[in-house]
DNA sequence: ATGTGAAGTAAACAACTGTTGACTTAGTCC
DNA sequence: GGACTAAGTCAACAGTTGTTTACTTCACAT
């Protein structure tokens, strides 16, 4: 039954495969940061439902911060991609849509969010998060009539989209979690309106 | 120099004094459960801070799981006592007051939101938290006039309430960070009024 | 003042953590 | 077909973790 190839945590087998192995690694370590955090999650875990030998962690990422900054410029990457489209009308589809992990990537994707919350200790590496979330705000401040308070508006918007994330993936909190696409589309809608549209 | 008293975190004198020093542990743990998350504090640092012994957490409280389940009643018990008003009117007010940590309790109770994030792994504590959550959500909703979605709205501002405390407490996103009482008050209110008041 | 039980201390424990180095295996190019 | 190198394995390491045990010290009732 050992065969020459091993199983990944998605049953594909794989032969030996440098690009491949730290895909699966890198897939498996986003989610298990994202859902447990940092701390919570050992290297030997990660290795194990990846299929793959814990010191390769070590080979591929240098270390287990490594494959942490490595998961978070992934999460970077990917939110920065679909949040092209800018205008206010955009942004509540485009909570909703992410929020039920509807993207273009596999299925890592409710994860994505997440990953922004979880802190490895690092001071470099939690900077890096921080500024992130300054600039996802402001770019969603921007879209909207300048106001004094609209940066401020737009963080408790972000505070939002991040909270609705922990309650559904991480907490399981009903009928938050279960929650379709549609479902959270008019209440997001109303929240966008009443925080973005128009000054008071 | 060395006395028979010990210093503690906020460098007052202490006599040998069970309660005192559960007291001291308990606010110690809670203020750095909810900053830094579970595993990433360590029962050594808790003690240290609070200038007492590492093996009182064992005897007083059992395990440092037992400091956490500890920790967490005493956030409920909190929470709860200031959910006394649950007019619809009243909960914009009491968000705004809470995230500035402006509570009848010492100045541990910015961190007490945060707690309720934080999960310890063990699964009986994270019963407790998640159906605290469940609660507070259904007495948001019980204060807004029903409607099918009503739950699920309530749910969205309470994830709206935890992402806030989070942003503010944990990541120091300014200019939400720094944002007083009366900053937050009006976006908040706008925020209540749009997902509770009234039905679409 | 004094003895007694509670409060606090110190050191050691076993288990677990991330990481490393020497080793083996397999794919590929000549 | 056979080397050569990249990919993967294995076992051990040093440090840290939560917890316990035997011990010391203090506060308070008598």
């Amino acid at each position: 039954m050992r065969a020459t190839s091993q199983d990944t945590a998605g049953g594909v087998r794989r032969t030996r495969n440098a690009a491949q192995t730290r895909e699966a690694l890198l897939q498996v370590a986003s989610r298990r940061f994202a859902r447990d955090g940092y701390a919570s999650t050992t290297v030997r875990e990660i290795a194990d439902e990846a299929g793959v030998n814990v010191a390769l962690i070590s080979r591929y990422f240098a270390s287990k911060e490594g494959l942490f900054e490595a998961c978070l410029a992934a999460a970077v990457t990917d939110l920065r991609r679909d949040a092209g489209d800018t205008s206010l009308e955009a942004i509540a589809p485009s909570i909703a849509r992410r929020m039920v992990g509807a993207t273009s990537d596999g299925g890592r994707l409710p994860d994505t969010l997440l990953l922004l919350l979880r802190s490895s200790g690092d001071e470099h590496v939690d900077n890096v998060r921080r500024e992130f979330l300054q600039s996802l705000s402001e770019r969603m401040a921007a879209a909207s009539p300048a106001g004094p308070e609209t940066l401020l508006r737009a963080q408790i918007l972000l505070a939002t989209t991040l909270g609705m994330a922990l309650l559904r993936t991480s907490m399981s909190i009903q009928p938050l979690a279960a929650a379709t696409e549609q479902d959270l589309l008019g209440p997001v809608s109303d929240l966008v309106d009443a925080l973005l549209a128009e000054k008071r």
